[in-house]
DNA sequence: TAGTTACATGAAAGCGGTTTCAAGATTAGG
DNA sequence: CCTAATCTTGAAACCGCTTTCATGTAACTA
């Protein structure tokens, strides 16, 4: 093991050149003469020499690293659209940073300390709620930015209609022949995420009263889960007489303890009981849920392509994208 | 907004100090007198300086990131290891750069470059196979690295013990009474990832030997999942008369998959079918399934201790820890 | 053949901090 | 009151590349 490892000057030593003609054949080849090229190349393999990207970065003012942030592990949602993420930024060689915020407290050091520290070349902001002082912060700093789930004007955002989504689920669910909708769901508890199982909801009531329906109080079950098993609200809905014939849960991960639940009871789905959830992440695939889809991996893929389209381009227009959501139908195969 | 961010040269005037005097406050204060660090702090504040991540991690030869390296979207399971790491990192200032693997050539390109580029501090390999020139190439760098799930001489290692989790689970369903016992999982089928479900399978069919008792080829059933529904190997085992009393599942997610076949089939759990999982998914305690835990959060979080204690005194000897397993004992409460 | 133009190259100036080292100013010790 | 030890400080080197700019050559025009 060399103690120090070799640098560009080493290189240019040995190859009798300048490290300003090193740095060309590693940059743009074409712009040195093809014989001091060769001799340049056989120097590098020589030494295995390997440019430190910190130095690189360093010159170039540019990181190669893009940083997310999001509350990672409240929602196995966001680990589907960081890979959506991941692809794109591997493709680029950008690497990804992860922030993962708990409070708020930490939101605003984060957003803070990324707006004016020169730690990576842009920001994806996942189901956030960054309140004005931080977008101002954000914006003076000109960091590329891209939002997803929540559309700050100014910034690009790869934008989710949660109502609409909620809209699709009763149109499933009544297209099913369903006419009495429960909902269970969870809103959000923190002052720092995006709430988006209220206007799922929202959406959900809406169409049913377009038909007619009304979602009754008594059906509507509000987290926060895992409670209590025995007396939970799933079980006391489920197991009344005049229980909904049908459930929209306002997550895939609550849709799935109320199937467990469910049949667990001996009710069929969907033949006694119509459910969809929202999200469609793998395991709703696995288990052979029907959910609303939020192309997950997609929200994450345009996000991260929209930002590195930023950087290569920091003037051009605001973009908002909304992502396709669509019911996916499954079957609980017997 | 200032076109150009400003520089500690630029503190150090307005303050009329050098810049190492600047620097110093920002680092050691107690090493200035106190009249000028006040000075400085009012021009450091005047001028809203923030140091430039970028160029303190040049000058200092140390970026404060460290890369997690694995198959991050093949299991859920590795997201809730990234949780452990992430805790601990961000504890300390580290960030975290994640490089997602998907491919054996992938693979080896991320290990050479890890290793002679200088991108980060140190780094945890998760569940990964990394050949010979790989191993060399990190132990040449000299890059604190953390192991975790393959024990690589020469490195810090998180172990877990696969084939003792299996015998447990053959324990476990073997102490509720259940004495034909099934399994069903998945072998690895990428050459990169270490391989577990073989040697838990293997674990738990010696524990059922030691009692007299076979674990029937026709009661073992390996994926890949998800399959074709209707005549799954699931479905198949489950539906023959002679079907096995219980299950080790090598996975919680193939467990919940076979949880749900089995509700639906009408067929209790536990108590017409003890049914174990392997991980301990956030996921497993939802739906009470019960499940060996392998302590993911806490293997990450030892991981991560463990690359930046050696980060600190990279000379300390190699440590090797196994992680505590235990069987989380859930029922399915009707 | 003289005058341009294009190409190839190296010196030197960044990038923005940290850290060593030596010197000057203070304080302490005798 | 003099010498030694301790504090404070700034100059300068350093981290390891990239990039601009000026210069020297070779290749093209007219």
């Amino acid at each position: 093991m060399s103690l120090r490892m070799p640098t560009i000057y080493d290189v240019a030593v040995l190859a009798g050149v300048s490290a300003a003609t090193v740095s060309r054949v590693l940059n743009e080849p074409s712009k040195v003469h093809s014989e001091k090229r060769k001799n340049v190349q056989e120097a590098i393999n020589a030494l295995k020499f390997i440019p430190k990207a910190d130095a690189v970065a360093h010159a170039r003012r540019q990181y190669k690293k893009i940083g997310v942030i999001a509350p990672f592990f409240t929602q196995p949602s966001f680990m589907q659209r960081l890979r959506g993420i991941s692809t794109v930024l591997s493709g680029h060689h950008y690497e990804l940073v992860m922030y993962a915020i708990e409070s708020k407290k930490e939101l605003e050091e984060y957003v803070d300390m990324l707006a004016f520290n020169s730690r990576v070349d842009g920001l994806i902001v996942l189901c956030l709620n960054i309140k004005n002082e931080g977008i101002a912060a954000l914006m003076d700093a000109a960091l590329p930015v891209c939002f997803v789930e929540s559309d700050v004007s100014g910034f690009d955002s790869v934008i989710v209609d949660n109502y609409k989504g909620g809209w699709m689920a009763g149109a499933f669910l009544y297209g099913q022949g369903f006419t009495v909708p429960g909902f269970i769901g969870e809103f959000s508890h923190q002052d720092f995420a995006i709430p988006a199982a209220d206007l799922r909801l929202k959406g959900y009531s809406d169409f049913f009263a377009q038909k007619g329906i009304q979602v009754k109080t008594e059906n509507i079950c509000l987290g926060p889960f895992p409670e209590e098993n025995s007396n939970s609200g799933m079980q006391k809905i489920l197991s009344r007489k005049d229980r909904p014939d049908c459930i929209f849960a306002s997550s895939d991960m609550i849709a799935i303890r109320l199937m467990r639940i469910a049949l667990q009871k001996g009710i069929a789905i969907p033949k006694e009981l119509g459910l969809i959830g929202f999200d469609d992440l793998d395991i709703a695939e696995y288990l052979n849920l029907s959910t609303v889809s939020q192309s997950l991996d997609e929200s994450g893929r345009l996000a991260a392509e929209m930002v590195l389209d930023r950087i290569n381009d920091p003037s051009r227009e605001i973009r908002k994208v909304t992502v396709m959501q669509k019911v996916m139908n499954r079957v609980i195969a017997v």
